[in-house]
DNA sequence: GCCATGTGCTTCGAATTCGAAGCACATGGC
DNA sequence: GCCATGTGCTTCGAATTCGAAGCACATGGC
């Protein structure tokens, strides 16, 4: 069971990761915040929902696609509910289960809210790096997802 | 201000540094909390102190390597010295200035929890990819971390 | 049909996060 | 030296996060 250290590359590959994570995250939730509103954890919710078959998700998908605790998810939609960005639905087919819906409210918001968003976006990431990097970047962290999701749906 | 939103492309590779980053981020959470006490947040700020000159460094230099807000910062290390991992330690040159520095204790900690935490690393990120593809991964990255610091310095 | 077990979501309390305000010392112009 | 302004860190209260427990319905074996 001795794993071997990060070498030099290794250790540079995962350090730019690691920060390039964390300062993008706040950057992006800096102008969010000034943007007003919204914060980057309602904003990726509306916009999985938006992208989504007849704009509505099962809460467990949800939480899925957004790599959140389940009671984190009820705590956020139970916010964009009361601001009419989201309603909840009873779902036909189990009882049991709760569709989260976007309101056209709410995709208005995140029609005027997008704009700044992809801004931020090419201007710290997707802009700075050509085709093919952006390629690469892509089939990169594709195989990473795929492994950690295979690792682990379990929550 | 028209700002052309992402193709194709540029959205696969948004999405998955955007989900690779998430579901890393929870994996590591996990296994830190399973090894026993350590958080994430903790763990790094711990190795950033073992990695400085004299494994010591002042808050604001710590809070900007973590990518952290001040006051966060102030809780963490509070928590880990009163767990005995860090201490406190008046900064010479100025009288305003604290400085975090790791005790033995600590540095023991870190060295125990260390191989698990690469563990994860390898297996879900760095060992998926070949030496080329973690060499773009960092050059691309680099990229992107020196635009957000060059950026937003300030807080 | 009954019941043991599973699944979907929410509630709960505790821990963590944040930015704004506060406080103490530092700095530089005069 | 004095004072206006800046900087480093902490305190504060409010918001958000989490996992564990709870509750309701679903499923499948018999």
């Amino acid at each position: 069971m001795d794993t071997p250290w990060l070498d030099e590359l290794e250790m540079r590959a995962w350090v730019a990761f690691l920060d390039t994570s964390n300062l993008l995250h706040r950057r992006i939730d800096q102008q969010l915040r000034e943007d007003g509103g919204l914060t980057q954890p309602q904003y990726e919710l509306m916009t999985r929902l938006a992208e989504a078959p007849g704009t509505r998700l099962r809460m467990t998908e949800l939480a899925d696609l957004l790599v959140t605790s389940r009671s984190g998810l009820t705590y956020q939609v139970t916010q964009l509910e009361k601001a009419g960005l989201v309603r909840r639905e009873a779902c036909a087919d189990d009882d049991r289960g709760v569709l989260a819906v976007l309101t056209d409210t709410g995709a208005d918001v995140l029609r005027r809210t997008a704009p700044g968003h992809v801004r931020v976006v090419r201007d710290h990431l997707v802009d700075l790096l050509d085709r093919r990097q952006l390629a690469d970047l892509a089939d990169a962290l594709d195989v990473a997802r795929r492994r950690l999701r295979d690792a682990g749906p379990h929550r």
